[in-house]
DNA sequence: TAGATTGTTAATCGATTAACAATC
DNA sequence: TAGATTGTTAATCGATTAACAATC
């Protein structure tokens, strides 16, 4: 009797999961239909066992030894794993070059993220529209979240106001918040909070650079 | 006899570092001058075990039993520690809303990140200036990244053009590129590649939601 | 003094890697 | 068949957490 019923995945795992598919996808594109996980560790900088593992926790397809496993199989098999099928609604608060350049960004929809708005109380920008999306002033930010059933608020302000504008999301009924500021955010416990750290990301390729690690 | 000359830090230490840093600072322009483990454990959700070994790693001095650490001590190794005084110079490759985006943020002069310049082969922002720094068109590229110095390459592309990207700053003579391009980009193996992928991200953060993991 | 906090050593936990039998 | 690859179990490695004596 197999008692695993929810799958154990880690953070790594799950960091790795979209570069897998963006692998293999253009692997498809250039026309390749199966892969080993050998390859794919190799192009990718992973251990080939790891791939193997982490490939079993997304898909019950099974390869074939010389072979390999079915591109597309897999390819479908994360995308449903990730759920990029189910829509998400997210805002984003704070339409400066970070949040313009978000609101514009039109992958976010084969990630299942579907941005509608954004907000932001500058004069010049209330009303304009990025990508079909328009800009709203703050004092809207609560209705259309009820309204609209917003699970994921995006903050994109200047790191002074990062704390309020989460204080008002939290009040506003959100979920979630993905954090651009590089700042702590205090919320509730049942908050999920999922910074997008810059400062952390270059802290470690400094370190890189100086060759102390990796 | 010490023999533990270089100190190990792993990736997950250098991204707490910088959480630390800004977490100190904000205390301490509320006025508070030293802080102890257990609180900034509490407040960024980590173990106390491990902000204090965390700390340790990157400073001398001690704390004191019941008042603890002295904030602008931990805050000035921190920042020595990430070497946010030497100042590395980089170049972004592709100017549009995120490539404008980093080019304006001026909290990468904090972290040692000098940004001289942008390139980019669409008309209508060449010699265009954000933040004081210049759009030049792609042709100038490894002429400016040898000629001042350039260690880091930021790629700010659409997806299909983020490789033929890499491989011209690799051609410059570029030693690291930062990623923006949610695509596994291949260079040689002492080209450092530092991604910043938000549909790993985003994956993690989708999860949360769903309650399967934290 | 009592208690909060320190720094460190030991135990636990989890993730990565190695080893191996099975198979196309 | 031989060899590449499979999936899985066992071993290793590293990071996190618990336990503890020292001290302001």
């Amino acid at each position: 009797m197999k008692t695993k019923i929810v799958q154990n995945v880690s953070k790594n795992q799950l960091r790795r999961f979209p570069v897998y598919l963006s692998y293999l996808k253009g692997k498809k594109s250039e026309g390749v239909n199966s892969i080993s996980a050998p390859s794919i560790a190799e192009a990718l900088g992973y251990n080939e066992v790891q791939v193997r593992k982490d490939l079993a926790i997304v898909s019950k397809t099974e390869g074939k030894p010389k072979s390999g496993r079915d591109i597309q199989a897999l390819i479908s098999d994360l995308e449903s794993f990730l759920s990029y099928n189910d829509v998400t609604n997210a805002v984003i608060v704070g339409v400066g070059h970070l949040g313009m350049a978000l609101l514009s960004y039109k992958g976010f929809s084969n990630y299942g993220l579907n941005i509608l708005a954004g907000f932001d109380d500058a004069e010049d920008i209330i009303g304009k529209e990025y990508n079909g999306k328009t800009v709203f002033p703050m004092s809207k930010l609560t209705n259309l979240i009820n309204r609209l059933q917003v699970h994921i608020g995006i903050i994109a302000v200047p790191d002074k106001y990062a704390q309020e504008v989460a204080d008002r999301l939290v009040e506003s009924g959100i979920r979630a918040i993905w954090n651009f500021a590089p700042v702590h955010l205090n919320v509730p416990d049942n908050i999920i909070v999922q910074d997008e750290n810059m400062a952390s990301s270059l802290a470690i390729l400094s370190r890189r650079l100086k060759g102390v690690i990796d």
